[in-house]
DNA sequence: TTGCATCCCTACTAATTTAGTATAGATACG
DNA sequence: CGTATCTATACTAAATTAGTAGGGATGCAA
């Protein structure tokens, strides 16, 4: 059940541009997200062009060039992203609406196995299909805001402080609240 | 987010035992299995092998050998069989609470991304921790005998009508129901 | 107009994973 | 003893993943 890094780095550089955008950076270089999230430029590079294929991103070239969203951040959802890098959500073919393929098993109508993926589907489905590039866009500088850390593309010298809206914004009114998760329980790199 | 033919295969080989064992018929010889699942022998013993050093399956060879469940099916959690044979349900290790690994961006605390993905891991944990082998194998059992079929390894002379209690057994009490699947929106194949 | 920093394009590849095949052996019923 | 079953190990072809490599095109700026 797996991302693949390409993926997680299509992912990840949408929220920096998300972050950057929020912040009054509309543009970020590949370099600089590279380095931010410390991948290879190359491979990023490959990445931003999909992404620009699929419309989630433009970019300008040249000196002072750089990438920046090309749609409204509410229009972004992470369902369709993961889709278009990587194929159905679905762990099985056979319970993929998008990517529907008949599977082995010789009767699908009564198959266990069918009825528990599509379940699975669907819960993942329903998570990546409700958030939005501007959900964990929110969600993340609220938190970075509380605990007073500044990103890496912001010039340290302005910091984040003075960059937000101090009073809560009320977002995400009447849906699920993303897990706050912390340290998670299992193991630290020692 | 896919799951490996190998997993699937697992899956089904153990569905098929328990409904085979819950009609009486508690030993299933590998080509069996492979025909009714329409899948090539060596790759599903391959896999029942695993399945054995698991502990969820055992062997008896020779002749009328076979294989069987190795513990009450109500054990066999559908979670612990996929972590076995295919490893960590999280989408990224670094939300996975049995095989977490520290991820390459620079802030784990505050990335957006890991919080998004660990909703997703709980939610696929949530599902798969929770049904067990018996619920899905009552679950098609039912299905089967409401649309009176009978399944490939059960000699068709006997039939499915005569051997499933009549009265509805309650089973999933206070359980979320799993989706009843039918066709499948999309496509038929022609 | 020259320089250079940026994105753009295409090809290549090493490593890993996947989905099996193939071959021979061990065991146990009849 | 013979045969049907599981067991064990080795091998492999194809696909996927996670990149590298090497330029080429474009556009700002001095």
């Amino acid at each position: 059940m797996k991302l693949s890094k390409r993926g997680e780095y299509a992912l990840r550089a949408l929220i920096d541009l998300g972050i950057a955008q929020e912040l009054g950076f509309p543009i970020l270089q590949a370099s600089e997200l590279a380095i931010k999230e410390k991948l290879p430029v190359k491979f990023l590079e490959q990445i931003l062009a999909q992404l620009k294929l699929g419309g989630y991103v433009k970019s300008t070239r040249g000196k002072l060039g750089g990438y920046s969203l090309a749609k409204p951040m509410r229009r972004i959802k992470f369902g369709s992203v993961i889709r278009f890098i990587e194929g159905p959500l679905a762990p099985i073919r056979c319970v993929s609406q998008t990517g529907y393929a008949r599977c082995s098993c010789p009767d699908e109508v009564h198959c266990g196995l069918r009825m528990l993926m599509l379940d699975v589907r669907n819960a993942i489905a329903k998570l990546l299909d409700r958030y939005t590039l501007k959900d964990i866009v929110e969600i993340t500088l609220r938190k970075l805001r509380r605990d007073k850390v500044t990103p890496a593309f912001i010039p340290s010298s302005i910091g984040l402080q003075s960059m937000l809206p101090t009073k809560g914004s009320p977002a995400f009114r009447g849906r699920r609240k993303l897990n706050s998760v912390e340290p998670i329980s299992v193991r630290q790199r020692k």
